[in-house]
Formats: structure tokens, C-alpha cells, sequence
RNA sequence: GGGUCCUUAGCUCAGCCGGUAGAGCAGCUCCCUUUUAAGGAGUUGGUCGUGCGUUCGAAUCGCACAGGACCCA
């Protein structure tokens, strides 16, 4: 017999169906006046003596967790969004509604009235005076003990997760949190909210590969963004100064524990600042999220202690990639032949086009990327992975750019932004060339873009996080789908 | 893209050197007026992910496919 058809489903159907006969089987003419949560906070301290002399009336609803009938009495648990609270009640008092519950089931929601009392064991509970069904639930939750375990019923029936495991709301209403205090944390330094395009002619300010949309009345191809970071730069153009924007990206890649194909990014942009107040204001950041979140400056995840107190590790690429291969010559970090050779070595695939910067990083990748535990910000980024990132003025093989890892990933990218017109055009044609050599993750040329940096962007710091992996971390979820309410899966069979 | 493992009742899981499919919970019938995974008696429920093969016989062995988990690139 298939899911859709079950013994079990048939039973509630004729149930429901033995309600339509009575009236309206989907009223919504019931109003709470208290939650579970409020109920239970607000009398704690209340014994049965008290609760007699003072009566408290409730009416409280919610979906039916566990039912216990015990001939002429039953105890039953309703779940609100604000939690539990235990409904008692007796064929005496309830009559006709009584024989009607022993009827209902686990999942249907309930509407009830009555007044508050303790039982024998002391739990506080509404001694129930009328009872009705507002809601019948068809499919039967799964096993109240066990809870849904079958990962893929998790991600794919979310409605269902979220029911029956207390974990799984809390991690969302956690990340809602997070969102808030990131919000908080950047309108008290006085940065403005912004939505620029998610809808983009060009899909620029990463290397990714872009969805592709079609505008019907434009009769043009559109591209969802990979980044906002173009436009926001635009904005700091505009004299906004500081400006971030908290919502959805785009990259057409693979599914993993670390990826979806839409993901939620913080871009930040502040002008007369550079990559280093961006390094000390993401340990803030990060500080204050946990010690709001996490329970204070130690975090656990997955089994291992993270401590936010001690200052973040600062080190460079090419320090990582030396500390990490013992035998790379130092003195030869940007001979292509040699980094090439290295490569080889290995087993790390390669362009012909590739430079030494970018030999540099694919090291860094395959060989120290994973090890960085700790927090760290990795300094160092070579120009040619940072095209538009300013070149560091001593050195401008270099730029003044960081990313930071936490537990072996990566979770923000920061620079001091390149707001000279002339090497940012240098740089897109450097782009433009590599994405006709094949590289199709290289970036387009935003004439637009450059008109904008032709009028002047103040020197200007830049930072992204990724919100999904900073959430994965602050409520320690192994995979980036514990923190999606509707994670990217293949369709359904 | 490569490797390992998983898919059996609504849920959580046994069964796997081939011999007609099992438990707990949920459901159904009955008893029970203070339960806490309530208890007691009885009972229903399965194209064993899909397809093809090996075999007298396949949940069990082989191959392919689908979906999922983890590791690697």
C-alpha cells in the first residue's frame, strides 16, 4: 500500500469526513489568550492552594503532542509555538467532547479552555472545561520517542522536522537571531541597509558561474548575481560611505555539506577604512555573536572547543604554504616553472594561463586551507586571484586583502577595495583574457563599473560572510542543510 | 567527477552464509478518573527503493538505475 493511500491516512480521512457531517470541520473562530510558555512562566511559583484561591482561566491551542487516556481522564500535551503545556481532562466535566477526543489524534489541533491546577507530580496544567477540535491532521507524525531521524524526509518534509524536533526550530529561530544582531551590530556604527540587483545584465563581483534567466519584454538574457558587490561599490560612489546588504546569492556549483546554490552573504562596504579595521571588526563581530548565541567565548562544534577570546592568528599565504611544504623554496615562491613543478607533485591540476599567484593559492588549497582550526585571517592574497582587491603599495604582487577560517572553512573575505579606475579596467581586461582562454569562472568587463570609479570612490574596505556557515558554526550543525529551511535536493522520484 | 556505506510497516529499527517477513511506538477493539516513552488484554498493517539477472526458490547473491549520508577531487 503507498504512503499516499495508508490504512492510517484512511482512518483520519473518515474521521474527518464524520466531522463535516457535524459542521464546520475547519473553524477559525477560536482565540488563545495565553502560550504554553507564558502559562508556565507566570505561575512557577504557584502551588494548588494558590491556583484555588485565584483562579486562572486560559484558553490555549496548539497541536496535540502526546495523548494519554485513562478511562474517564485523559492528559494530553498541546505545543504551541511557545512551547508545551498540559491539558487535563475528565468525561464529568466534558461530556460529549470527551468521547469525541478519545477519537483524536496525535497531531490534530486543539483549541481548549479551563483553568490552571497541579498535578499529583506537580506539573502545571489546564483543567479543561470545553475542548475542541480546530484542526485534523491526516498523516500520523512520526514515532514520538525516536522523532525523524531520515535525513532526507528532514530537508525534503521540513514541516514535519520542524513538529517534532525541538532542535531543529531552535536552530532556526537561532539564525533568525544571528541575522538580527549582525543587523544591530552594523546600524549602531551607522551603516545603511541596502537591496541592490539580484537580476544582473552581467553576474560580476565573484568567480562563479551564474544562473542564466531570460527577460521576456527586454527579449535579453539576465543572470542572477553571484555577488552584490559592483553595485554596492556604486553606492559608495554615491557618498552612502557605509552600506551593507544581507541577502541571497547565486553560483551554478555543486551540493555539499558547505554548499547550496542559493546562499545568504553579508557584503559590507566602508569608506576611509581598510582591510585591517575590517580583520579587528570581524573579531568583534564574532565575539558578540557568540557570547549572544553560543553561551560566551568558548564554542563548541562538532566536538571540538573554539576560543574567541585569544586574539585571531594573522599569517600569509605565502607563509602558510611554506609552513605546510617544508621543501618549497622561499626564495621561489613566484617562479611559475618551479611553482608548476610543485603542483605536479602534488597532484594539483593547473592551467597554462596560471601565474604564480594563482599556483600560490591552489597550493595553499589543497595543502593548509583545511588544517586552519582556529580562527585565523589568511593575509597575502596574490593580485592575480584578487581582481578587485588594491594592490598592496610595497609590494603589488600583493594585495591588501584577508580571508578568515574557522574550523577548516572559510567563512569571510575582506579587502581593501581597488578604486583606481585605470588598474581596476587593466585588471577586467586581465579577466576578459582568461575568460577566452577558458576559464569561464573569470569576470566580465563592467564598462559601467569603471565609469562609476572614473568619478571617485573614497579609499574604501570591503567584507563578505558567508551567514550559512557562520550560523553552521554558532549552532553547531555539520551540514550547511541544517540551517536552509528548504535545502537545494534533487527532485523527488 | 571518484570511493565507501545506506534504502524493510506511518516512525525507529531487527532479519542478510538463499527456503513463504519481525519488534517497539503509532493505529484499531476492549479495561482503566492524576499520566510523564502511562499500564493491561486482543488485533490490523509490507509489490523488503526500482528494474534486469543467477536460482527449483531472492529482503538476502550479481548488475544497472534512482534517492540519501560521509570521505576525496
Amino acid at each position: 500500500m503507498s504512503e499516499e493511500e495508508n490504512k492510517l491516512i484512511t482512518e483520519r480521512r473518515a474521521k474527518l469526513h464524520a466531522v463535516r457531517r457535524e459542521g464546520v470541520a475547519f473553524p477559525n473562530d477560536f482565540r488563545r489568550n495565553a502560550l504554553a510558555a507564558e502559562v508556565l512562566a507566570n505561575h512557577a511559583e504557584h502551588d494548588n492552594a494558590w491556583l484555588e484561591a485565584n483562579p486562572v482561566r486560559v484558553q490555549v491551542g496548539g497541536r496535540m503532542m502526546f495523548k494519554r487516556v485513562m478511562g474517564k481522564a485523559s492528559f494530553a500535551k498541546i505545543a504551541d509555538r511557545s512551547g508545551q503545556v498540559q491539558l487535563f481532562l475528565q468525561e464529568a466535566t466534558l461530556g460529549e467532547s470527551y468521547e469525541a477526543f478519545k477519537g483524536w489524534d496525535v497531531g490534530d489541533i486543539l483549541g481548549a479552555e479551563g483553568v490552571l491546577f497541579r498535578t499529583r507530580t506537580g506539573e502545571l496544567s489546564v483543567r479543561v472545561e470545553t475542548l475542541r477540535l480546530l484542526t485534523k491532521s491526516l498523516r500520523p507524525l512520526p514515532d514520538k520517542w525516536h522523532g525523524l531521524t531520515d535525513t532526507d524526509t528532514r530537508y525534503r518534509q521540513r514541516y514535519v522536522d520542524l513538529i517534532v524536533n525541538d532542535e531543529s526550530r531552535a536552530v532556526f529561530r537561532k539564525r533568525t537571531r544571528i541575522v538580527r544582531l549582525v543587523r544591530d551590530f552594523l546600524d549602531t556604527m551607522d551603516f545603511t541597509e541596502v537591496e541592490t540587483p539580484m537580476m544582473q545584465p552581467l553576474a560580476g563581483g565573484a568567480a562563479a558561474r551564474p544562473f542564466v534567466t531570460h527577460h521576456n519584454a527586454l527579449d535579453m538574457q539576465m543572470f542572477l548575481r553571484i555577488a552584490p558587490e559592483l553595485y554596492l561599490k556604486r553606492l559608495i560612489v554615491g557618498g552612502l560611505e557605509r552600506v551593507y546588504e544581507i541577502n541571497r546569492n547565486f553560483r551554478n556549483e555543486g551540493l555539499s555539506t558547505q554548499h547550496n546554490p542559493e546562499f545568504t552573504m553579508l557584503e559590507l562596504y566602508w569608506a576611509f577604512r581598510d582591510f585591517r579595521d575590517l580583520m579587528d571588526l570581524l573579531e568583534r563581530l564574532l565575539r558578540s555573536l557568540a557570547e549572544a548565541v553560543a553561551g560566551g567565548l568558548q564554542v563548541s562544534y562538532q566536538g571540538r572547543v573554539y576560543d574567541l577570546a585569544v586574539p585571531f592568528r594573522r599569517v600569509s599565504v605565502a607563509d602558510l604554504v611554506l609552513e605546510h611544504n617544508p621543501g618549497i623554496d622561499a626564495a621561489r615562491l613566484r617562479d611559475v616553472p618551479y611553482l608548476r613543478a610543485w603542483c605536479e607533485k602534488l597532484g594539483i591540476p593547473f592551467k597554462p594561463g596560471d601565474g604564480a599567484g594563482k599556483l600560490q593559492i591552489e597550493i595553499f588549497e589543497k595543502t593548509a586551507e583545511h588544517t586552519l582550526q582556529d580562527p585565523t585571517f589568511v593575509t597575502g592574497y596574490p593580485a592575480e586571484v584578487s581582481p578587485l582587491s588594491r594592490a598592496n603599495d610595497a609590494d603589488p604582487f600583493l594585495t591588501d586583502r584577508f580571508e578568515f577560517f574557522i574550523a577548516g572553512r572559510e567563512l569571510a573575505n575582506g579587502f581593501s577595495e581597488l578604486n583606481d579606475p585605470e588598474d581596476q579596467a587593466e585588471r577586467f581586461h586581465q579577466q576578459v583574457a582568461r575568460k577566452e582562454a577558458g576559464d569561464d569562472e573569470a569576470m566580465h568587463y563592467d564598462a559601467d563599473y569603471i565609469r562609476a570609479l572614473e568619478y571617485g570612490m573614497p579609499p574604501t574596505a570591503g567584507l563578505g560572510i558567508g551567514i550559512d556557515r557562520l550560523v553552521m558554526f554558532l549552532t553547531d550543525a555539520p551540514s550547511i542543510r541544517d540551517v536552509l529551511l528548504f535545502p537545494h535536493l534533487r527532485p523527488e522520484s
